[in-house]
DNA sequence: TTGACATATTCCCATATCGGCATCTATACT
DNA sequence: AGTATAGATGCCGATATGGGAATATGTCAA
């Protein structure tokens, strides 16, 4: 089995650096699709391609003004990410997290072990 | 040019769901893989696999315990995915933005179009 | 030592991917 | 109608993937 299709879900295609770039760029306004060609420097083939990878997932949506095709961004599909995220913000937020990691690594000799919890929030 | 590796970046490591659940489950506490393995119902095998890629991306670190490794999560790497997608929040934190959006969408008749910021936040 | 237990690694395979290039479609312009 | 412009799609090839099964490595215990 290989890899999860990348429009299975926004995590897959986020994955892709320049499709990170492509939504950086879009939140700033709508774009045509060659404004994102002149900016980013990629191929238009290439980048029409990603597009349509975020298309799929919903984190963008298209509208014809003419010839182009204007590309704007749909963040709401991102929110389970930042979400998902999130829930790791404890380990970060506080430097505080650091001392006690050194204390349950080095102190605490033996007091718990395999099984219990390193309760990592009292 | 395939998909970049799934040890380039944290993005790519997370992209696969079971990494989401095996990193979940390692926030509760530091495991040992057999531990991992009972409680998501996977193969042993597929189990070193993904932890593999995780060390690899710094998302989790090893110790030794007796014939047991024990897999705690280092979530620091997790941060830049968390502030990648921040980035966009304000696209659905307050509802405030659907109304713009409107406004935006319909309002405003031509008095910006192609090339102009359709300015998100005043 | 030998054996049991915990985990890691290797091999095989079907598949989706991204880039490059060529081509197709759709709209506008004259 | 004919041409130019904006984008989308199709085909190709190299490659990393994740599952499965088998096997290897490492540690403890008798």
């Amino acid at each position: 089995m290989p890899r999860a299709a990348t429009t299975s879900d926004a995590f897959n295609a986020v994955a892709e650096p320049r499709r990170r770039e492509i939504l950086s760029y879009l939140a700033l306004a709508e774009r045509p699709v060659g404004d994102i060609v002149a900016t980013l420097g990629l191929q238009q083939p290439s980048v029409s391609k990603h597009l349509r990878v975020l298309r799929d997932v919903g984190l963008v949506r298209v509208r014809r003004e003419g010839r182009q095709m204007l590309y704007r961004i749909d963040a709401e599909t991102l929110r389970p990410l930042h979400e998902w995220t999130g829930q790791f913000e404890r380990f970060w937020k506080h430097q505080l997290n650091r001392v006690k990691e050194r204390a349950e690594r080095q102190g605490a000799p033996e007091a718990d072990r395999r099984g219990s919890q390193p309760k990592e929030e009292p």
